[in-house]
DNA sequence: GATGAATGAGATTTCATTCAT
DNA sequence: TATGAATGAAATCTCATTCAT
């Protein structure tokens, strides 16, 4: 039973993780720099964490569950398909105007680390495709959506572009700013649910 | 003027550097693990390459000016807008079906590395964008494409569902095979051109 | 004058020392490990203790003055020299039998650490070598044993036989039990005093 | 196939560890400080030896084996059995005043140390105590040694009696010289055979 | 060109000890 | 007395890079 006291320091230790994981990369990152920027002793990390890498671990699975929750409760809400994809877009989308270091993080350091995290949690991440498959099935059911594609492959382009919005943002490739945290969740599902083609 | 037996030794050392890398990420590899894999004496990684980040750069450098000379072309074919995309797509497919192990170190080792080769290459990576965008905004003009999306946006998206296709296969959550590879270009275009909603 | 629930607690650290000690080594046992084994609280080793090294200084004192006691009662006694030699070996094999973990302890970590604890209670430990010396002594001075060996000398490898002996039980060597315990003292002394030679 | 400037580096290496270890006892001794001791950079250590552990495991080993192929010797030649002995006695001792430090070494960090190098060398060790067995096997069956103890008791005794002179020699209880040196076999082995009882 | 030994800066991790409560 | 969080000084080991041959 962790005391309040200790609870606060774990948090402080993963939210200065997060900025020096988010400024550096993980492999760039010391752990002296994460106890640094947290204004702990060095050895207080490893009190906490058994390792640097258990720190990262913890960050993703920390967030990617609050993913997984939003996407199931998007899915079982009353909403249309597409406003269905679209508060999945929305949230991610929320998730990185709220807290883009972390954002960068997961996707830079897990999401593609095909050699590393992304492995590890590699079942994690398929869970949140699965989940976006459901709902494309169940509107491809309701006919809402075309029953020419395969629903996951769709699930992973939708979640491609997200992720390619977010890295825009995270390369300074788009522009960030309400305007565009305000209109980018329309702007994915409108990409992928009408696409390109004129009519 | 490299005689032809050292161009020879470069290609074996670039070579082998794929495969370790692809195998066990460009952090767990060693510059030993090279030359092991390449079969050549440990220094002689040095003798062509002044660093181990430099034979990632080559590798990154060498594909992706394949890949901008290839949008170029199809930007300068006679193609219809949407078989633009197709022949975009197809070449990118056709890379990770020829080498996967080459597409993959890019993939996961350059293009979202915002913290070290992403940044580095970034001009090179948003030249591909923007040669998409071209098409995109060509195809806007002849009626072909929506005016609806902003051609960049639409361009990152494009190329973020090529990618989570990529991905994909990398992490072993789609399936692979000659079929997979024949049928991926129609898919990805018709994913991002005709969309998710039916009709 | 520390309360009895003092000593109580020194004594129960003492002895979760003694056990992890001889399980462990002293080297590779943490200040935690004696605290979760003893089932108080980290810091409470050290309101005790100074030190880790003060720990096993205690428990190799405590033992090593009941057996220079021994010795010397050994040697007021009216017993032939024979029979006093038996006794400290009786005394130190009991000791063993007794609670062969802080032997172990004393054995493997004190007395031939030269460069470490051995030497910090080398005054201690020669002590010992010494009043077996003026057993043997006086021995030779009744005409029990030979006067044509070095007294000392001969302690020492009275000494040697015996701690051998335990080396061989904790290395497993040699086999325990209640009978190995019963006659060990004798053979010990049959082995110093009458030699290999036949005749 | 090692070059023989390699040899050399590692004899140098491994004869600078003999006399840091010899020095500061194995766990105080750091990496760098055999590097130093060597004149050779801190990594080169780990260019021949994989761990700290390793270098102390080889010279062990390498002077161990000496020792069993001179008690073989000892064995196999036509030596009266305490003349047997005698040699072996000899040879340890020899080892001993050609270079202390390793044989201090070895006493002191691996054959009682019943947690660590002496629980990984036990083979080894035992393998001694057996050839010394058999020594005294043989001198039962020939008469020349009394049945009445148990000859591999005895084995351990005799190299008990041997190692606590040189642990006496080593703390500086029992003094050293050419005199001692030359009289310390026949010491042993008249301590052994002929035991303390006059007549 | 080719070799692989040599270098040493740093990274992670451990853990004895201190200290605030 | 008792607790266990906090500290930070090492220690081991790695490995990119250099260099002598």
């Amino acid at each position: 039973m962790p005391s309040d006291v200790a609870l606060e320091r774990r948090r402080q230790i993963l939210d200065a993780a997060v900025r020096v994981f988010s400024r550096q990369g993980f492999h760039s990152t010391r752990v002296s720099d994460i106890a640094d920027e947290a204004d702990v002793a060095y050895g207080l990390v490893y009190h906490y964490f058994p390792s640097k890498d258990q720190v990262l671990d913890e960050l993703f699975t920390e967030r990617w569950s609050l993913l997984l929750t939003a996407i199931e409760e998007a899915d079982r809400s009353e909403l249309e398909p597409r406003e269905k994809l679209g508060a999945v877009a929305g949230f991610i989308i929320e998730s990185y105007r709220y807290d883009p270091d972390l954002m960068k993080v997961i996707i830079v350091e897990v999401t593609r680390a095909a050699n590393s995290f992304g492995r590890t949690h590699l079942d994690q991440i398929d869970a949140a495709f699965r989940l976006i498959e459901k709902i494309i099935t169940e509107g491809q059911a309701s006919g809402a959506f075309t029953p020419a594609v395969d629903p996951y492959f769709a699930s992973m382009s939708f979640y491609g572009v997200i992720e390619q919005l977010l890295t825009g943002w995270i390369f300074g490739l788009l522009p960030t700013g309400e305007a565009e945290f305000e209109s980018a969740g329309d702007r994915v599902v409108a990409m992928v649910c009408d696409g390109l083609d004129s009519d």
